[in-house]
DNA sequence: ATATCAAACTTGACACTGTCAATATCACAT
DNA sequence: ATGTGATATTGACAGTGTCAAGTTTGATAT
């Protein structure tokens, strides 16, 4: 029996390796290293190997954004566990959030960097709501009558987001860079409290 | 007499061309599209010609996010002219900033996709204090003792900057995607009014 | 056991990219 | 006029993604 593709062929979980392969290279070598040919090298097969498990560059980046999402979506999990209450926990998420993108950020580039056109055909795949149906729960207990679950939903990802985005560009935020990142964070999350209390 | 680099030598503003070549491609061809080549053949100059004129590709493109964000600036400051109240205004720029997210969507990509490492060679250039001090002076008004200016600025500065990239994206925030973008907007800027009054 | 066959992988080629070295050309100061 | 330095061209090189063709492998049917 055992139909299962559990070792078909050569390699035998050549997909899965290549995925890897690609978060240790964005790890490594940034987002500009990601190659298909330094990702076939790197799981030991030639540069034309993975054409056969994805559809292109394209099809390669959206299956590690897909499996990024996922550690994603478990980081935040982890960093909101054993919250006191709601607020908490929401800030838990939101500093998951940040965490993530900070400990890999290639990879959350890469995550967050598609345009509209490259998005479709791994939109399967790409599902932003994968990772963001834990930050729509705990924005859920804040929902009020002239607050709806999207619209505040939107406001609460927008503000971790893009403080992720821009402080760890280096770029910019510069002033904030003088606190010490945790008490900068807490700071601008203090927002939060702002936007959720009636 | 005439010392200026009016019309210097062969091409004359190859400098300047190459950075309009560049906006021009990015707004057909996207982020992966602009190519030292393509720039190069648009100005209708030599592929190696840009040497002389940037530090490679990380160069070019350095040159064109300091020009992009002239005109950044620019918009957000004519989107907010002409505003009734102090409220109006900042509202006014972060209509701007979304109104050109949308307009030029790679542009935009490359003035806040730059990895901190790419950012030395071009540090002078590429000064996101530049855009920024147009949104700062809209925050002023609203420093109070418990919101210094930094952190209120990190808030607003987050709050836009993430809407815009998240939305724009459309991988994110799919349900609002459903409400006119005006309306969408405007609702989620509704969080100004929170963050901003005491 | 043997034949068959499709999936997985390799090899080789192609056009395109950024970058470098060598060369040519022009503007201008002397 | 003469050289000098900035400007531009040409040619080459290693990498890149992608495609076409061939080769290996392992499962399945007979």
């Amino acid at each position: 029996m055992n139909h299962f593709p559990a070792k078909p062929h050569h390699h035998g979980a050549l997909r899965a390796a290549l995925i890897q392969a690609g978060i240790d290279i964005l790890q490594s070598d940034g987002l500009q290293g990601l190659t298909l040919r330094k990702c076939a090298a790197r799981a030991g097969v030639s540069h034309a190997a993975p054409a056969h498990h994805f559809d292109g560059l394209v099809g390669l980046k959206g299956a590690i954004a897909h499996h990024g999402l996922l550690l994603f979506r478990d980081a935040m999990l982890a960093a909101s566990a054993g919250a006191a209450d709601d607020l908490a926990q929401l800030k838990g998420i939101c500093q998951g959030y940040l965490d993530f993108a900070a400990a890999q950020p290639a990879l959350f580039r890469l995550m967050f960097g598609f345009e509209k056109h490259e998005h479709r055909k791994v939109s399967v795949e790409l599902d932003g709501d994968l990772a963001y149906e834990v930050l729509r729960e705990a924005c859920a207990p804040f929902v009020r009558d002239d607050l709806p679950a999207p619209i505040l939903e939107a406001q609460v990802w927008s503000l971790i987001h893009g403080y992720a985005t821009l402080y760890l560009s280096g770029n910019f935020l510069r002033e904030l860079h003088a606190l010490p990142q945790q008490q900068a964070f807490e700071q601008v999350m203090a927002a939060l409290d702002r936007m959720v209390t009636r």
